[in-house]
DNA sequence: CGCTATTTTGAAAGGGCTCAAGAGTAGTGG
DNA sequence: CCACTACTCTTGAGCCCTTTCAAAATAGCG
């Protein structure tokens, strides 16, 4: 929550007259000539309730979305990560704030200048409905995930999400790194932060993981990823076998 | 989870020839020329996994969704009213079952009709936008809830938003039907069918409802709307005015 | 009226929370 | 270099809410 925004910057009309949004193949090549707005940690893009002006594209770093409840409590309903794109399915509001976990920087557009480009673009459209697909299914499983598994899925499954994400980004080894506090995880996973921390070492008793000593506490190694998949909870047993196998006949046809 | 299937199904590639979907004004006019399909109480309109060749629009009935874990439980994503559209927010496969609570019915289109309707409408996108962002700000809601809410907050919650839903569908007296089972409503709020029993009876107990007697115990009354508002712990104070007003000079200019 | 499914109620157990203190990690300045 | 402070994280003990297990009551239906 430290002040002060160092980054120029350049009003987006006149950058909308100077790149012709109309020709981007993908919705990244939106943001590219825009200029890169930085963030300290902790210093937030926008707020709740914001009127939602702008689209967003992470450049570098993560930040958390979250909600802050009239009790006091935050519940965080997700990260951003570069090449994430945040601000685009809402009406006039922003659901949720957005904050930089550490020192980050994105990009911006108007909401009006990415929505005519969205609508004249065949290309740019199936590429949103294609995020939001996938944005929509991530909240799916965190619904799931908040409303049956226990404390240790919760994280293991967390985990095994942040491990997939490394190697799908070409980490040979299995060391991923957590940038949010134990709190943005505890906020995340709807958990206490003496949970999450006792789970962690519970974990690390079994030999699932281990913490890379030397940096830091969010770097994490995964020693046993099978075992972590398996304690994630998210059946190895495929979970839509026993309903479609046995209702079947109760299906409409097509 | 009955079977057998009813009503005849005509092949939807015929009707689309018989029904240009391009002169469509709104979505629900795509679903008009459809024939009605019956389902029965517990019979599902798909599952979880199935490939997802057909959009759907609720007639009559209420409907669940639902996923099943490897375990054997069931979390209920959500619930489908008259009027709603199901199938539209997916790359290949439905992210979750559909079932029918009790009798109801729905009218289908096939997805790429559907697509193709929508890619050709500047009338229809707004609308199948605006619709997602109900859902993706439900599901956010139905997030906090499940990460912070206790039993009661839960079903005040539940039950204010099915008693709006009444009021603004015409209702004058705030009697709400719960079409679905006391399972459902567990299912749906992270709870167990216990919980769900005991907090109602709490919530009779403070006279904040009371049960319609004669019919079933699907139909309540809400007593105290206001209590029921306060006891939903969706804050009277509003979330965002402490972050607002706190950090505002953190954000972002714009 | 009897059968079944759903709901309610009771008692006990458990998992995560709360409260509280201790340990490790920076960053600052003498 | 070492206190000093501030912050994050870990660990401990007791409690509470929800779950689990079990049984009774009520509703639905042939």
């Amino acid at each position: 929550m430290t002040p002060v925004f160092l980054s120029s910057y350049a009003n987006d009309h006149q950058v909308a007259k100077a790149t012709p949004f109309a020709r981007a193949q993908n919705l990244h090549e939106l943001f590219t000539s825009q200029p890169r707005e930085h963030l300290e940690a902790s210093q937030a893009a926008f707020f709740e309730g914001d009127d939602a002006k702008h689209v967003f594209e992470v450049a570098e770093g993560t930040l958390r979305l979250f909600r802050i409840l009239s009790d006091g409590r935050r519940v965080i309903t997700g990260f951003l990560y570069p090449g994430d794109i945040v601000g685009v399915l809402l009406r006039n509001k922003y659901l949720y704030g957005a904050e930089a976990i550490g020192p980050a920087s994105l990009r911006r557009i108007s909401r009006k200048a990415f929505e005519e480009a969205v609508a004249d673009s065949d290309a740019l459209r199936p590429e949103v409905l294609s995020r939001i697909c996938d944005e929509m299914a991530a909240v799916q499983d965190q619904l799931v995930l908040l409303s049956s598994k226990t404390a240790e899925e919760r994280l293991c499954t967390f985990l095994l999400k942040h491990l997939q994400r490394a190697l799908a980004g070409g980490s040979a080894d299995a060391i991923i790194e957590l940038p949010m506090t134990r709190q943005d995880i505890a906020d995340y996973l709807g958990l206490t932060i003496e949970t999450v921390s006792r789970t962690i070492t519970k974990l690390i008793g079994k030999g699932v993981l281990t913490v890379a000593n030397p940096v830091a506490r969010h770097f994490i190694r995964i020693e046993k990823p099978a075992m972590l998949a398996h304690l994630s909870g998210d059946g190895d047993a495929k979970p839509l076998a026993l309903g479609s196998l046995l209702c079947h006949r109760d299906r409409l046809p097509h």
